[in-house]
DNA sequence: TTTT
DNA sequence: TTTT
């Protein structure tokens, strides 16, 4: 009983903008995708990159800031734990899974100059799940300024829908 | 280019005999499922526990030695990075997906006298795909196999369809 | 502001049993030593060891449960946060640092039958400062003690000077 | 023997440069500080920031990296392990203490236009000790431009003499 | 000062 | 399918 570590640390990029949806319970899930590049030589020695796509799943008062704060290309990083739903594919009777990061901490990285600004609001958000909560400092006026630029950074992903995993 | 986090660790038991494939290009394989378990107090307070099963494949000289050394039921901490594999399902022609945990460290954890030991041999291995390598207390003989077939390629091949989630 | 990560992640055994203290605001504080071992070759190819030394503080309802649980040489999984405490060396009129791991999650390793049970109680316990909290199955019944008594205050007080460093 | 884990994850900003030296042995040692950055609230409820200083040490070709790419202010993740070096305090025969991350792996976060931008190259590095080594993109020509012009950003932290803990 |  |  009681025992176990399942955690899961990410750094990377947001593929899509967070969605956020309220369940009839009343609470609030967001939901995104976030890829992760890795580089290697191949056997010939070159250079080669992967990208790995993660699924997201952020519940209550984080994923309303998710959805606040974090856009599509932004750099984040996630911590969480794995969780792995299934169900029951009707059309052919076969278990069917889908494997999500249940995201406990966010932070999002760089500066608020880098892609996936919000609109109108300032960032540097960080939250984690448990504990102190989150908070953006009220001392420091925003100074606006990029309020629609969210230009994908050339650091950040394009999904292809072809590549997406979900 | 090239940044990037993409980690997993994971304690937890094993809910299967690790099993050991060779790959057409010679390369090791070994795949095993790990349970971790969480208790979390319910909406009634009452005390329950979830399990969550994680899917592991090692690869290389990594695979030998979880293959000898690790049983079902051994409690074992894992690192490594989430990798998602997809395939078309030939009967829907959906897309389908298995969510895998690629192990780059194994250690066993507790003692000897603990589930899962290895029939013959001593244990507590422990290993790190990067780096130094593997070793077992040289006081301590191996009990032959498979020295000098550690061959460890630098990518992972294409893993076949019938290694379904699950 | 509001960024940053600092995480320790630990798998050792205790050097000492933890020491409790109650500091003046009622606090409880533990503090135990941890050693992780790490093995690697030296440049002659022998299998050496290292061991490294960790000072471990925990607070509250988890430096309690440390205290009841946790004994000399029984293997745990350590999580938690570095911090560097600083005080004038009255000697020397230095400044003199001492950095320790304030835990935020513990978790037994190995089953009872390994080192450092306590005497007369279950074991395998898990905590986490944060969230869900700790819980012994409810078949087991505590041996008394602090029931109740688990203030944990926000933040940490300021340690006194006699904690020196190890 | 062989078993454990000491795992040190950090995201923050460097309080100075890093400064290369060059051992008898040939290795080459870098060191620079970072800070990570906590908010919490105090018992009025008022957010309060606490920042943390850690010592940072990279060997060889990660110290040489470190040094050319990272600069005081620039925001990185640092992943390594804890090692407590002590030696004898000759004024007072004392043991003394200094506890150090020797970095196994490190990223560049944020853009090229954030702090710490190094002397007329193109940054966002990684590197990991272990394995594929480090690389620069080769197709991805220089865009020059911010060369000189290393600014601490405004999440860079300044790093006051008396608050170092080194 | 731990452990194997 | 694990463990306590």
């Amino acid at each position: 009983m009681a025992r176990g570590l399942n955690k899961v640390m990410l750094i990377g990029h947001l593929g899509s903008d967070p969605e956020l949806r309220v369940i009839p319970s009343g609470q609030s899930v967001a939901n995104f995708t976030l890829a992760t590049n890795e580089s290697y030589k191949d056997s010939s020695g070159n250079l080669q990159e992967r990208t790995e796509w993660h699924r997201i799943v952020a519940w209550g008062r984080l994923a309303e800031i998710c959805q606040q704060y974090l856009k599509k290309g932004r750099q984040v990083y996630i911590e969480g734990k794995l969780q792995t739903r299934s169900w029951d594919d009707t059309k052919t009777g076969d278990k069917r899974y889908a494997t999500e990061i249940v995201c406990s901490d966010m932070q999002m990285l760089g500066s608020a100059r880098e892609g996936g600004v919000p609109q109108g609001g300032g960032n540097n958000a960080q939250y984690s799940q448990s504990g102190g909560g989150y908070s953006t400092p009220s001392s420091q006026p925003q100074q606006g300024g990029y309020q629609g630029s969210a230009a994908s950074g050339s650091q950040a992903p394009e999904p292809d829908k072809d590549d997406l995993p979900f």
